[in-house]
DNA sequence: ACCCAGGCGGGCG
DNA sequence: CGCCCGCATGGG
């Protein structure tokens, strides 16, 4: 196990973890330290003020995992610049700040979000953990692995609902058949929003919301704005006094307010609204 | 015991 | 289209 440190600005590893984020619903977070495992190589994090310590048996890979899914490279200067457009935004950024957008597997993505439809946090992350360590191959290390699109080929429906997933081992079932057959998840990296966005419909079980969060989440298009019913009291009461609105016109409102970075506003939205929606 | 949850598909008007 | 309903479970 190597050691290094990286210097980091405007960014908070406990805030990123916790805002329910696909690591949130897998990874570990004990005394203030992130661990979780790519590919049998386990990655551990500690925040000391601007210094991240990073430790792993792979530190190379490590580095490289640990700047990419914390979007390290974003120029938060000018995204918060950016999407300050008023005073609820300011505030969030106020409370969160350093809260990033994460980047992660297109599959993992997909999975935990299809888990998540009409479900809760808590129950997100027991289903996503009983899925790992039903699947999930052993690594050197205590944790398995995130289960892939193999390793779930020959899973049955029956077998899915063993997670507790309910009714939504019948979608995930069919993410696997249609993701190993007619969609690659990976060969849509090079795409644009629009054409992820239409690839990821296709997927039975995949609606609007989840597929704006995979196109977030699992391929860092920043343009994305998955509205989900956070999102829309949130708006509606800051924005639309209270008023019943639409999720097509919502859209269209938010995309229009925070263009490029209208996910970043999403999170810090979404975030502020989970943890303090009575203050306002 | 009961109620609800980072939605979605299908059916109805 | 737009709205409304059921959906399987686990956790509070």
């Amino acid at each position: 196990m190597k050691q290094i440190i990286l210097k980091v600005k405007d960014f908070n590893l406990k805030y990123s973890y916790e805002s329910g984020q696909p690591l949130s619903f897998y990874a570990d977070f004990l005394n203030n330290k992130l661990k979780y495992i790519v590919n049998n190589n386990i990655i551990i994090a500690e925040q000391k003020n601007n210094n991240i310590i990073l430790e792993s048996n792979n530190i190379v890979f490590a580095k490289q995992e640990f700047i990419s899914r914390f979007r390290l490279k974003d120029n938060m200067e000018k995204i918060y610049k950016e999407i300050s457009t008023d005073a609820f935004l300011i505030d969030s950024i106020k409370k969160y700040r350093g809260l990033r957008i994460t980047l992660n597997d297109p599959w993992e993505t997909l999975v935990v979000f299809i888990i998540s439809q009409n479900n809760n946090i808590k129950g997100i992350r027991n289903s996503t953990r009983r899925l790992i360590n039903m699947f999930g191959i052993e690594t050197d290390f205590k944790t398995k692995t995130f289960p892939t699109i193999e390793d779930l080929l020959n899973v049955k429906e029956e077998d899915f609902k063993k997670c507790g997933i309910g009714f939504r081992a019948r979608y995930l079932k069919n993410a696997v058949e249609q993701c190993s057959n007619n969609i690659d998840l990976y060969k849509l990296k090079n795409k644009n929003y629009e054409t992820i966005r239409e690839e990821l419909l296709e997927i039975i079980g995949v609606g609007n919301k989840i597929s704006d969060c995979v196109a977030l989440m699992g391929y860092g298009k920043l343009e994305a704005f998955p509205i989900d019913v956070w999102i829309k009291r949130i708006l509606e009461k800051i924005y639309f006094n209270n008023k019943i609105i639409n999720i097509k016109l919502l859209h269209k409102f938010a995309v229009n307010k925070w263009l490029t970075y209208s996910g970043y506003a999403q999170l810090y939205l979404y975030w502020n609204a989970r943890n303090n929606f009575n203050d306002y």
